[in-house]
DNA sequence: ACTCTATATGTAGACTGGCTACATGTGACG
DNA sequence: CGTCACATGTAGCCAGTCTACATATAGAGT
């Protein structure tokens, strides 16, 4: 898919993932992944600054673990983002309805 | 409408609105905020580089007219533009299912 | 006459957010 | 030992959109 296409889009997909259980980066990257059905792929380069400034503003709040000798930075989504979260959906929806109904290939009425 | 999120979808916007029907720059503004229910407001920074690089690349061709005394550029859809939006209508339908996928709050299943 | 609005096209430069490429380190398996 | 999966992170690039400005005509209103 289109990279650029995501512009604006990557704060929702990170919140979402993180609905219902906190992640980490790593496992967050894989979540995308199989969510998608494969079709999207977010470098690290992408997602872990993301994490960072959504920690930043405050819908998201992070935790080190160490699992297995590895150490990992827990991500769970605050009650801010929670909010925030609604209205990335609902922007969601009146985007895709905007542009779809400017793409949509209109049968020309006959006058 | 947060500006970010038209990119990558403004080359399939444009296209649509010129594949009926030829028209010249100012009159695609205002077709694309009609269009969208005056959801849309591209301002003329963005139409007027946007139609010449579409033109470069060979998916429109311009031609200037002079109507009332007012000088106009208007763009047409060329073959291979044509066949480009086919692929954008597409690319557009796969990209709201990957991404709707992925933001639909999902339903927890009990287990 | 003058002003304001709508019509009409265009550019320079800033901004910004996702991407590429790189750096670093652990654990497991052969 | 080498390689892969796991795990986090940053510097700097890049492309496309936006802001702000420049220019010009026509028509309506005062």
């Amino acid at each position: 898919m289109n990279p650029d296409a995501l512009r604006g889009h990557l704060d929702a997909l990170l919140l979402s993932v993180l609905e219902w259980e906190p992640l980490h980066g790593y496992a967050i990257m894989e979540a995308l992944q199989e969510r998608s059905g494969g079709a999207l792929t977010v470098p690290t380069g992408t997602v872990y600054p993301a994490l960072r400034r959504l920690e930043r503003i405050g819908y998201l709040s992070s935790e080190w673990a160490t699992v297995g000798g590895r150490k990992r930075r827990t991500y769970r989504l605050t009650e801010s983002g929670r909010k925030h979260l609604q209205g990335e959906r609902s922007a969601w929806q009146e985007f895709t309805s905007v542009i779809g109904g400017v793409l949509r290939p209109e049968v020309r009425a006959e006058h």
